[in-house]
Order: structure tokens, then C-alpha cells, then sequence
RNA sequence: GCCUCGGUAGCUCAGUCGGUAGAGCAGGGGACUGAAAAUCCCCGUGUCGGUGGUUCGAUUCCGCCCCGAGGCA
């Protein structure tokens, strides 16, 4: 038995959680999700989780791990994630990292260290402020000041890069750019993605969410919302969720749908860039059973 | 049948006092080191409904025709 730790990713609705779901069986192994809001408990029908059949046959990890009302990070991720594959790697089982963020993959793949720094609300709050009073340019320049070099690297627009860039500067004194890591994989690994046309990825997109609309989501959203749960939550920037919540709202239901469509293919988009850059990642086509074949076949190789 | 208003990018529309046109959205491409389903950047040629006429030149003015909306009969 290899070393070897199996990535399977690529956009929502490409079909990657069945084809994990298949491969885990027929290897006998686990699932790590590397999805950055089925971490959340009370989040199901949005996030398109495993069923509990599902996850009965295989088991799951990263899922449900933390409450609506919490905040969670890559590095919160990667510190549960890792010991995960270690064990599986030590009861001698390939770990099966399977999901749509990139980043969360990424900081299981490489040793980032995410400027050292955790959030710093009052840093955050402070120059978030100095934004809409003064603008994006006045808080860019802010950065130009004490760390010229990311400053350059940034968009003056791209505010939560640079509050964070500021962040790091104001929390620990040291810059962003002198974290100079190096882009090693940590994990021997094959990586999979389910390679779709446009139109078709994007009419499984449209079928899935008329699927979570049917399943009871905007009774979800409702419950949370009774449960205390805000736009200030963190959970609620996912998609289908703040769209949802805006149409109870506002009591108007005329858009939401179109809305949640839209911003899922503006996502899958998103991602499928994302993963482009991804070393070695090899673009599957075919049926549920062709692709289990073929990536097995490579995880062999 | 007559009158009025429309017909311009995939959609909604702006505009050209006559020199072949531009926004938003859609769509495409990209960035991404503790919010990542987040955040941000870049990309606009299309028989200007058709056809005649006036003109050096018409999408723009005029005639006729076609299509849509409304009004009068």
C-alpha cells in the first residue's frame, strides 16, 4: 500500500461526491470532505450533503463538525484535516479528499502558513471602517505604507485581501510578504476532476437547485433564522442560503431561485479556474462507473 | 382599415443635430497564503427589422413593406 492521498474536486454539480462515495467503497477507505460550509451542522439541503444512507456506507469526515453560529477558517481546516489522513495513512487506507474549495485542498496539500496570524476583529473592524468612510484607495494605501510588496500584488478594490494583509502587519508587526512558503506537496497524491461541458454543467446546476427548492430548503433557512441565526453568521454566505434568507426577508420570493442558479454557475466558474492551476490534475469524462475505473486505474499507477 | 409608439449585442435598453454605435445584465477569461459558496480584476462588431430614395456618405432623413404594443373605428 502507497502512501498516496486521492483528491477528487472540481465544480458543485460535477458528480463528485457519488464518484467518492464509489471509489471509497471499492477501496474500502474514508471520505475527508473539503467543503467549506457542509463543516456546518443544520446545513444539509443547501450544501447538497451526503444522505445518511450515504454516509452509513461511507463514512464521512469534515462534515457537520461545526455550529451555524461559529466562525471557521482554512487553518482550522487543515488542523482537522491532517490528522485525518494520517490515520487513515496508518491503518494503511488511501484518504479520499473530495470537494468544491480549493483553498481548504490547498492547505492540505501544501504547508501554507497563512501569515501566522488568526483573525483580528479589531484590526479588521478598524480599517473596515476606514473603507466606507475613506474609501478602498485611502485603506490600500494603508498597506502601501507598511507592506508595499503585497500591496502591489493586491487589487486597491480587493478589501479583504488587503484589511488582511493589514491584519497580519498590525497583529504581529512582520509583513505578509516575508512568509515565503514553499509550494511542496506534503502528500504524495492523484487528483481527479469530473470534466463537464459548459452548457451541460450548468443544467445540472439549474436541476439541482429546482431539486433543493423541492427538498424543504427555504424551510431550512427559516429554521435557522428562528434559531438566531443572521446575516453577520458566516454560514449565510453560502449559496442558496443568503439568497433564501433575503427573499424571508423582504418577503419576496419573485427572484431568489434565478439568484441561487446564477451565483452557483458564477461559483462553478470560480472553481474550475481554481482547479486549473492544480498540478497533475487529470480531467475525467464518462458514466459513474467509467470515471470509478479510471480513477482508480490512475490512483494505481 | 386608420392613427400613435416601438423594432440597435443572447436579454433590457441608450445613442448617433447624417461620418457604420455603447451601458447594465447574461456569457467568457483570470487572481486567490487564517472570511474562499467569500473577495477582486479584465474582455462589447452587432446585416442598428427589410427594401427603395435623397446624399460624397444613411443605423440616423423620406417613401413603401414586414413584425410587436397601444388607441380609434
Amino acid at each position: 500500500m502507497s502512501n498516496k492521498i486521492l483528491i477528487i474536486c472540481g465544480a458543485t454539480g460535477s458528480g463528485k461526491s457519488s464518484l467518492a462515495i464509489n471509489v471509497a467503497k471499492k477501496l474500502n477507505t474514508e471520505i475527508i470532505s473539503a467543503d467549506s460550509l457542509a463543516i456546518y451542522r443544520e446545513l444539509d439541503i443547501g450544501t447538497a450533503k451526503p444522505t445518511k444512507e450515504e454516509q452509513a456506507e461511507v463514512k464521512h469526515h469534515l462534515i457537520d463538525v461545526v455550529s451555524p453560529f461559529e466562525t471557521f477558517s482554512v487553518s482550522d481546516y487543515e488542523d482537522m484535516a491532517l490528522p485525518i489522513i494520517d490515520d487513515l495513512l496508518s491503518r494503511g487506507k488511501t484518504p479520499i479528499i473530495c470537494g468544491g474549495t480549493g483553498f481548504y485542498i490547498n492547505s492540505v496539500l501544501y504547508k501554507l502558513s497563512y501569515g501566522g496570524t488568526p483573525e483580528n476583529l479589531e484590526v479588521r473592524n478598524k480599517f473596515f471602517e476606514l473603507a466606507k468612510t475613506e474609501g478602498a484607495e485611502y485603506v490600500y494605501n494603508e498597506l502601501k505604507k507598511v507592506d508595499e510588496e503585497t500591496a502591489i500584488k493586491l487589487h486597491q478594490n480587493d478589501l479583504v485581501r488587503v484589511i488582511r494583509a493589514l491584519e497580519i502587519y498590525y497583529s504581529t508587526g512582520r509583513k505578509k510578504s516575508e512568509q515565503k512558503d514553499k509550494l511542496t506537496p506534503r502528500y504524495d497524491y492523484t487528483a481527479v476532476t469530473i470534466d463537464h461541458d459548459r452548457e451541460i454543467l450548468y443544467s445540472r446546476i439549474n436541476e439541482r437547485v429546482d431539486v433543493m427548492i423541492k427538498s424543504g430548503l427555504i424551510k431550512e433557512v427559516k429554521s435557522l433564522i428562528d434559531k438566531g441565526v443572521t446575516k453577520e453568521n458566516q454560514c449565510m454566505q453560502g449559496i442558496g442560503y443568503k439568497e433564501v434568507y433575503d427573499a424571508i426577508i423582504s418577503n419576496d420570493f419573485s427572484t431568489y431561485v434565478d439568484l441561487i442558479k446564477l451565483n452557483s454557475r458564477h461559483y462553478a466558474k470560480r472553481q474550475i479556474t481554481f482547479f486549473k492551476k492544480l498540478e497533475n490534475l487529470n480531467y475525467l469524462k464518462g458514466n459513474l462507473d467509467t470515471l470509478t475505473e479510471q480513477t482508480i486505474n490512475l490512483l494505481n499507477k
